[in-house]
DNA sequence: GTCAAACTACGACGATCCTCGTACTATGGG
DNA sequence: CCCATAGTACGAGGATCGTCGTAGTTTGAC
């Protein structure tokens, strides 16, 4: 469709992904119940910016990315597009917000304060 | 310790959970993360007072029921108290606020609106 | 003491989940 | 065209989870 329309950037597909009124809450919530997911969705929330799937330094491998970026997509969290070979993931932080106001702000908000050093412990 | 403490309660004891410090991000959202606890919190919410553990017409056998509500109290969701045979539930609103602002209010919040006819869709 | 009610402990089953390695595809650069 | 890069698909192994039934415990009432 609409291939007429001359595509001068380098390449922008988006990924299939649930429209804010399909975002279900468990699915969220088992979405951040993981620690590596929850580790990508504060490095995205601090940068607030594009970051392509590779440049997460978690302990894990390639193909585990790979699945759990996809639960994280599924699930409405996050947007993934791909640029040239990479693939840009930013976080659906109004999307969310719409959806459940306040969620990701206290979950990403709590991430943080137990994983600073002299936080409220644990 | 401290037998010699009369105790003229029916009897109110208190089962072991976690100190506000010590509840972990992780262990409350993938507590949450489940329907039938979902529902349970969203119940003990909404009464804002004691409930005993069967009270619940959830579609779970009795001792799916005690597995659950274990999940809940070493999360530190939930707190446990014996009266009589019975054992009261209450939310620990506070102790949660504390650690995480806004989490649990606007899980419950987000909860309501997805069991609402009319609410914002699935 | 006897009984019923409320809940727990335990083991088992099936389902889901997280992780991985290997093989594969797609994109872009030289 | 060849190749390097980024990511995916596809199992497979192991762990965890949710569910259940049955048997046992604790408590209060009679």
């Amino acid at each position: 469709m609409t291939e007429t329309s001359p595509d001068t950037t380098p390449r922008a597909d988006a990924f299939p992904e649930p429209a804010v009124d399909e975002i279900h809450l468990e699915a969220v919530l088992h979405a951040l119940a993981d620690p590596v997911r929850l580790r990508i969705v504060s490095s995205l929330a601090e940068c607030a910016g594009e970051v392509n799937c590779l440049a997460f330094d978690v302990p894990v491998a390639k193909s585990t990315l790979t699945h759990h970026f996809r639960v994280l997509r599924e699930a409405g969290v996050i947007r993934q597009v791909r640029r040239g070979t990479s693939k840009m993931n930013t976080l659906r932080g109004e999307d969310l917000a719409a959806r459940f106001p306040g969620l990701l702000d206290s979950v990403v908000a709590g991430y943080r304060d137990c994983h600073r050093p002299g936080g409220a412990g644990a």
